[in-house]
DNA sequence: CGCTGGCAATAACAAATGTTAGAAAGGAAA
DNA sequence: TTTCCTTTCTAACATTTGTTATTGCCAGCG
């Protein structure tokens, strides 16, 4: 089994044996973060890529009156932030939420990556997703009520998990409450009201921290999901990747 | 005078005369577009990036239950989509707001532009600040009450245009109240309420589609604006560039 | 074993925002 | 000008969501 980064690119596009062999070399070194730290703070200068290899990080920013919008989840297989190729300085933060293995990657490492056209374009792929998704929350926080958002938000990380082999139809989900509401804009009062309400219509069971989605299509159809901005296909084969 | 392009892109990265010559080279052909007109609608296989000159145009998306979402701004010397490097399917939609003047940008001419190294970070440079943009949207409509929001867009689109030298503190805004109410996540009748309260704090007047900021930093104290994340200087010269 | 602290669940009430409807204002075209 | 149409503005009322507070639960730890 490939590693989850190599996993996730070849769903965008298909890559050599030496892209691979490139790819892997650059993440030796894994380390160990605990939960709840951060991996970069907002006003650093950024100095490596950070990318998840286990575990839940999420993308943060505080407020001027302390209100917290958590912006991403990064999974396994996730740049945390390219930032450290052009910007001198971090608009945001990043934490993690669960344990994490973590591999920091130099700045020249990725500036070598973007020398070949194959994986400058599987790079591209993986932003240009990241960015989809960050619009399909802007949808989901702005335009869908509560209920909807923490719905599509469930269906959203079982798909992503499921491209890199961590959910069938269930998943474990480190996250709290709290989390979840400053993830779709609410009060974790809300939440919680909405949480109840998913529980009521027999659509998911969470305890423990495993989340167990009992009727996908239901979920869907109630948070109005539409899985187009993944650009994935099934079982992480991906026929929306360009081939020409 | 440099095009809005150049003038952008050398606000993060320093370009030589040739870089400058290769991004004027594909300028070539601007075409006009009338108002309220798609240029990429949802599902299209994209052919071309498109580029605005001139105009405002805008990224949307509607729910499955008919509601729009404004995404993203596209001002003269923004790409409206890079999509067409590495993806078959429109997610969103694009479209003029005011009549524009538009470039359309083969695949494969953007594909040359990336095989050079300054280029290459140019256009990385543009699209992490793109997403940067699209992030603190998300703080504004997850965090920010309905007035501040309204005021936070303001802020945004007042600098953005000193970027490319068409505001200073005043702007021309060719919106509706119902596109601006799309952006922020509110109904129409609640975007003229809090309007109604700008203008009455004596922040803002606009009227004829001229937007008027009476007093810029009460307005991004109001609406708590922390210019950061735009990842720009004054005057379009940035500090916030990496020299090294 | 019993603290203790964080998280989850619930209730009661307050505030923000949505919905519906209609009147007023402005622009474009006959 | 008049008409027509879109947009803006306002009001009244409905609904969603936030705030504050309290309770119970459970894990970690002395």
């Amino acid at each position: 089994m490939e590693n989850a980064l190599v996993r996730k690119l070849e769903g965008y596009i298909s890559l050599s044996p030496d892209d691979k062999r490139q790819l892997n070399a650059i993440i030796r070194n894994p380390r160990h973060v605990p939960a709840h730290t951060d991996l970069a703070t907002e006003g650093d200068k950024p100095t490596s890529v950070h990318l998840v290899m286990e575990g839940f990080a999420c993308r943060y920013k505080f407020t001027a009156e302390g209100n917290r919008q958590i912006m991403a989840y990064l999974l396994p297989g996730d740049f945390c932030d390219m930032h450290v190729v052009v910007l001198k300085q971090m608009d945001h933060s990043i934490a993690t939420i669960s344990p994490c293995t973590v591999v920091d990657i130099p700045r020249d490492h990725i500036l070598a990556l973007l020398q070949k056209p194959t994986l400058s374009l599987a790079l591209w792929c993986a932003a240009l997703v990241d960015a989809a998704v960050l619009r399909e929350w802007l949808v989901n926080v702005g335009q869908r009520r509560a209920g909807q958002r923490l719905a599509h938000v469930l269906c959203e990380l079982l798909l992503r998990l499921r491209i890199v082999g961590l959910a069938d139809n269930s998943y474990d989900l480190p996250l709290s409450q709290k989390d979840l509401a400053d993830t779709i804009g609410v009060s974790n009062v809300h939440l919680n009201r909405v949480l109840q309400d998913l529980r009521r219509e027999d659509l998911i069971t969470w305890k423990a921290e495993h989340l167990v989605i009992k009727d996908i299509d239901r979920l869907m159809e109630y948070s109005g999901f539409n899985p187009n901005y993944l650009h994935i296909g099934r079982q992480g084969a991906n026929p929306d990747a360009r081939t020409d």
